[in-house]
DNA sequence: AATCCAACGATTTTT
DNA sequence: TCGTTGGATT
C-alpha cells in the first residue's frame, strides 16, 4: 500500500479539470438513485463549505458515504486527498465499509478515522517539533490520574481537598478549548490548589514531554501548535487534503474546531454533518456553538437541511419535535415523515422503580408473544444505576438482556497490568507503566523503595528503570529488595531478547508466566479471579491478531471497542448517551422524573444550558424508536439505599402534545397534571412486593456467583471462544438449580436477607458464625445466606 | 509491607 | 447500597 503522504507519486491528472467529468449530460450515477432532493444536494455540493443539518433518522450516514463515493467517482480527488473525521472508531469503520460497498477498492488510502487517531498519525510524523519522539505513548485516563497524583504530591497539595480527578477535569476542559498552559486566561484559574492550577497544568505538560507521552487532548493540541508555528507543515496538509468531511459536528469542541479550520483552510472544501438537536456532550467540552455559528465561521457556507425522517412513526416524531421545540438555542428543523401514524407514545406513571421494571418486563413479554424480537427493544436510562432494577426483574422473570456500556475490556485491571508489562518492554522509559507493575504481583517493593527510585530518577533526570539499575549497585536498599529488583530487571532484559525471535503472543505469554502475574490470579480465591484469568487469555489471543507489539499498543491506546456482535436475542439496556446513533422498534424510556431526568446536577451546574442539553437527550431517546416509545415515571425510587418519595413527573412529560400520547397512571398516584397523595395507601403493598422479589432474587444471585455473569458485575463476553472485544454484559435466566453445597469459608463476605451484609467468622459445615456489618455476631445456617 | 476498616460519595464518558 | 480509597494497624 502506498504512503498517502507521498503525493509526488500520484499527483492527480484528473484534478486539473475534474468538474467536467460529472457535469456532462448523462444518466445520474447509480449511487444517487434513491436519494431525496435534500440528500442529493448534500452529496453534490462538493465545493466550498457546507453544513448538512441532518435530523435524527434522515439518512445522515447515507449522505456522508454517498458524498465520499461521489467525490471519488467524479475523480475530483484521489482517496489520499480526502479527510473524513468521526468521533468513534465504529463510525469510521462503518463509513469505510459502506464506501467500499459502493465503489470497491478505491477506499485504500482514504484518511478516515477519529479526531484522535488522525491527530496521532499526524503528530507522529512531526513529533520532534513539540519535543516528542515519534514513538510517544498515548496515556489513558488511568495513567493520567496517576500522573496528576504524582504532580499534586510533588507540589505539596492536599489531595483530600483538591482531588486529582478535579484537576484532571479542569485541565481537560482547558484542552478542549484549545488552551496550552500559556494561553489559559488568568481569570480561568479557578480556586484549585489555591489558584495554582495553571502552574500545575504547566508541570503536567512538562512531565508528559519528559515521559515522551501525550494524553488524548494533546493529540489535537500538539498538532494545532505545529500547524500554527510551522507554516510549511500546514501548507503541506493543505495541498494534501482537498476535501474534508466531518461527522457529528455538533459534538466538536473548540480544539477540534480550530484543528478543522486550520486543515480546511487550503481548499476550503469542508462539509460538516450534524444535528444541533442531538448535542449531548456539552459536559465533555463539546460546543453546540460550533454548529450554530457555522455560517459565520465559514463565509459563503451552504446549509442543507435533511428533514425527512425515514425512521419513526408520526406520533413519535410529533412528540420528539414538540419536545425539542422548547429549546431556545437551536437552528430549527422541522422533521416530517410519510410513514404511518402507528401507536401513540405511551406515558405511564407507576409507584416505584420495582413497579416500573415489572411494567416494562410485562410489556416486553407481551410484545415478544406477538412476535417481536428482543433485539429490537431497548431500555434507555438517564443514569446507569437505573439498569439495576431492570436487571433484577429480568433475572427473576427470565428475560434475556444485555447491558451495553460499563467497563471496557482494555480498562480492566488485569488487562491494564498486562499492558503495563508490555509497555515497559517496548519503552523502558515508560515510568507510569513501570510504576504500575513494579510491585504487581507483590514482590515486597514498598512505598519507601519506590520513593527512593523516584528521588534518584528526578535528581538525575533519568527514567525509573535506569534509576533502579543504579540503585541496586549501591547499598541504599536492603539486600533482599536489591535482589528482587535485580531479578525483575533481568527478566525484562530476557523478555526483550525474545521479541525478535518469538511472536508477540508468545512474548506476552512468557511475560505473564515468568513475572508471576498469571500465578497471582491463579492463587487468588476471590470469585472474580477466574474471569480475570479468562480475560488474560483473551488478551493474549487479541495480540495474536497483530503483527507487532507496537502495532497492538497503538491500537489499544486509541480503540476501545464499543460494539458488540448482537447475536443472541436479548433486550438492550443502556444509557441515553450510549444510544445515540442506534435505533430500535420499541424504546422504553423510564425514569422521567424531575431530578433524575432532567438530572438535578445538570440543572445545578448548567442552568438553562444544562436543561436544554437534557431536553436534547430526551429528544435523542424518543427518536431512537421506530414504532413504539414507552415513557414511564415513578413516584418513589430507591437510590443508593435511600428512598425518594413524591417524585414529580418530568417537565418533559408535560411538553409532549396530548394528542400524540396515551397516558395511564396507576391509581392513587398522580392526579391529572400534578401530584396526588402518595403518602396514602402504597406502603404495605410495596413492602410485600420487595420481600417477594428479594427472596427469589436472592436465589438467582447465589447461582450466578458460581461462574456465570452476575448482576452488577460488568462481566465481559470476553470469556469463551467467540466474539470481539466489547463491554457487553449478557445474562440469562435459567431454571434455578438445586441449592449449592455449603462452600463458605472464613473471611468470606456474605449476604443475609434480614441481617444484610456480613463476614464469616467461623464455618462448620452448614453452621456458620457471621459478623454482620449492621448487627452483631449471629449463628446462621448456610441455606439462609448467599455470597455477597 | 501487607492487611484491615471506616469514611466517602455515587450523571452522562465516542478517544 | 456498595465499591473505592486512604489512613491506621499489625
Amino acid at each position: 500500500m502506498s504512503d498517502p503522504f507521498d503525493l509526488a507519486h500520484h499527483e492527480p491528472a484528473a484534478a486539473v479539470a475534474p468538474v467536467l467529468a460529472v457535469d456532462t449530460p448523462a444518466a445520474p450515477p447509480p449511487y444517487l438513485v434513491g436519494l431525496n432532493d435534500a440528500q442529493s444536494a448534500a452529496v453534490l455540493a462538493t465545493e466550498g463549505p457546507v453544513l448538512v443539518l441532518a435530523g435524527a433518522g434522515t439518512g445522515k450516514t447515507k449522505v456522508l458515504t454517498t458524498r465520499l463515493t461521489h467525490i471519488l467517482n467524479a475523480r475530483r480527488a484521489f482517496p489520499s486527498q480526502i479527510l473524513a473525521v468521526t468521533f468513534t472508531n465504529k463510525a469510521a469503520r462503518e463509513m469505510v465499509e459502506r464506501v467500499r460497498a459502493l465503489i470497491g477498492e478505491a477506499v485504500e488510502g482514504l484518511w478516515i478515522g477519529t479526531f484522535h487517531s488522525i491527530g496521532a498519525r499526524i503528530l507522529r510524523r512531526h513529533a520532534e517539533l513539540v519535543g516528542l519522539k515519534p514513538n510517544f505513548t498515548i496515556l489513558d485516563t488511568d495513567d493520567q490520574l496517576r500522573l496528576y497524583k504524582q504532580i499534586l504530591q510533588a507540589a505539596n497539595i492536599d489531595e483530600k481537598r483538591w482531588p486529582a480527578r478535579s484537576l484532571a477535569s479542569v485541565i481537560d476542559r482547558w484542552k478542549d478549548r484549545g488552551y496550552t498552559p500559556d494561553k489559559v486566561p488568568t481569570a480561568d484559574a479557578g480556586d484549585f490548589g489555591g489558584g495554582r492550577s495553571i502552574d500545575l497544568y504547566k508541570l503536567y505538560q512538562q512531565r508528559l514531554i519528559a515521559l515522551n507521552a501525550t494524553d488524548f487532548g494533546d493529540l489535537l493540541l500538539h498538532t494545532i501548535s505545529i500547524f500554527l508555528t510551522n507554516a510549511e507543515v500546514l501548507v503541506d496538509y493543505h495541498r494534501r487534503f482537498k476535501y474534508v468531511l466531518v461527522d457529528e459536528y455538533q459534538d466538536t469542541n473548540v480544539a477540534q474546531y480550530l484543528w478543522l479550520r486550520l486543515l480546511a483552510r487550503g481548499h476550503n472544501n469542508i462539509c460538516c454533518v450534524g444535528d444541533d438537536d442531538q448535542s449531548i456532550y456539552g459536559w465533555r467540552g463539546a460546543e453546540v456553538g460550533n454548529i450554530l455559528r457555522f455560517e459565520q465561521d465559514f463565509p459563503g457556507a451552504q446549509v442543507i437541511r435533511l428533514e425527512r425522517n425515514y425512521r419513526s412513526t408520526t406520533h413519535i416524531l410529533a412528540c420528539a419535535s414538540a419536545l425539542i421545540a422548547h429549546n431556545q438555542s437551536r437552528l430549527g428543523k422541522i422533521l416530517w415523515t410519510e410513514s404511518e401514524h402507528g401507536e401513540k407514545v405511551s406515558v405511564k406513571g407507576v409507584w416505584d422503580d420495582a413497579a416500573e421494571a415489572l411494567f416494562v418486563a410485562e410489556e416486553i413479554e407481551a410484545l415478544q408473544r406477538r412476535g417481536n424480537r428482543l433485539t429490537e427493544m431497548a431500555i434507555l436510562v438517564r443514569a446507569s444505576f437505573q439498569t439495576r432494577a431492570f436487571e433484577e426483574r429480568f433475572l427473576t422473570t427470565g428475560v434475556p438482556y444485555r447491558v451495553i456500556g460499563g467497563l471496557k475490556f482494555y480498562e480492566r485491571r488485569e488487562v491494564r497490568d498486562a499492558l503495563a508489562y508490555l509497555r515497559v518492554l517496548m519503552v523502558p522509559q515508560d515510568d507510569l507503566a513501570f510504576g504500575r507493575i513494579i510491585n504487581v504481583p507483590k514482590r515486597g517493593i514498598g512505598e519507601s523503595t519506590i520513593r527512593a527510585l523516584h528521588q534518584l530518577s528526578r535528581a538525575e533526570q533519568i527514567p525509573l528503570t535506569e534509576a533502579a539499575k543504579r540503585l541496586i549497585e549501591t547499598d541504599e536498599l536492603r539486600p533482599n529488595v536489591r535482589q528482587t529488583i535485580r531479578r525483575l530487571l533481568e527478566l525484562f532484559d530476557r523478555w526483550r531478547s525474545l521479541i525478535s525471535s518469538s511472536s508477540a503472543a508468545e512474548v506476552v505469554e512468557t511475560v505473564l508466566d515468568d513475572s508471576g502475574y498469571t500465578q497471582m490470579w491463579q492463587a487468588d480465591r476471590s470469585p472474580d479471579a477466574p474471569g480475570r484469568l479468562e480475560n488474560l487469555k483473551e488478551f493474549v489471543r487479541a495480540i495474536g491478531e497483530f503483527e507487532s507489539l507496537s502495532g497492538f499498543l497503538e491500537h489499544i491506546a486509541l480503540v476501545t471497542d464499543n460494539d458488540e456482535a448482537a447475536t443472541a436475542d436479548r433486550v438492550n439496556l443502556m444509557t441515553l448517551h450510549a444510544a445515540k446513533g442506534l435505533e430500535f422498534d420499541t424504546v422504553f424510556l423510564p425514569g422521567w422524573e424531575e431530578g433524575l431526568f432532567p438530572h438535578r446536577l445538570a440543572l445545578d451546574q448548567g442552568g438553562t444550558k444544562g436543561l436544554e442539553e437534557e431536553r436534547r437527550l430526551a429528544h435523542v431517546g424518543l427518536t431512537r424508536a421506530r414504532h413504539r416509545a414507552i415513557i414511564s415515571f415513578a413516584a418513589s425510587r430507591r437510590t443508593f439505599g435511600e428512598v425518594s418519595h413524591g417524585n414529580i413527573p418530568s417537565r418533559f412529560v408535560d411538553e409532549l402534545p396530548a394528542e400524540h400520547i396515551e397516558q395511564s397512571t396507576d391509581s392513587g398516584l398522580y392526579t391529572r397534571g400534578g401530584v396526588a397523595d402518595w403518602s396514602l395507601g402504597w406502603g404495605n403493598e410495596l413492602e410485600d412486593r420487595v420481600d417477594n422479589d428479594g427472596n427469589s432474587y436472592g436465589q438467582y444471585r447465589a447461582r450466578y456467583k458460581r461462574g456465570r455473569p452476575q448482576l452488577g458485575e460488568r462481566t465481559s463476553r470476553y470469556r469463551g471462544a467467540s466474539g470481539s472485544p466489547g463491554p457487553v454484559v449478557e445474562a440469562e435466566a435459567e431454571p434455578a438449580p438445586p441449592p449449592a453445597p455449603s462452600a463458605y469459608s472464613r473471611g468470606q463476605r456474605v449476604f443475609h436477607q434480614k441481617f444484610g451484609y456480613g463476614k464469616i467468622l467461623m464455618a462448620d459445615g452448614e453452621k456458620l458464625e457471621i459478623q454482620f456489618d449492621k448487627s452483631d455476631v449471629k449463628k446462621v445456617m448456610a441455606s439462609f445466606i448467599r455470597p455477597a
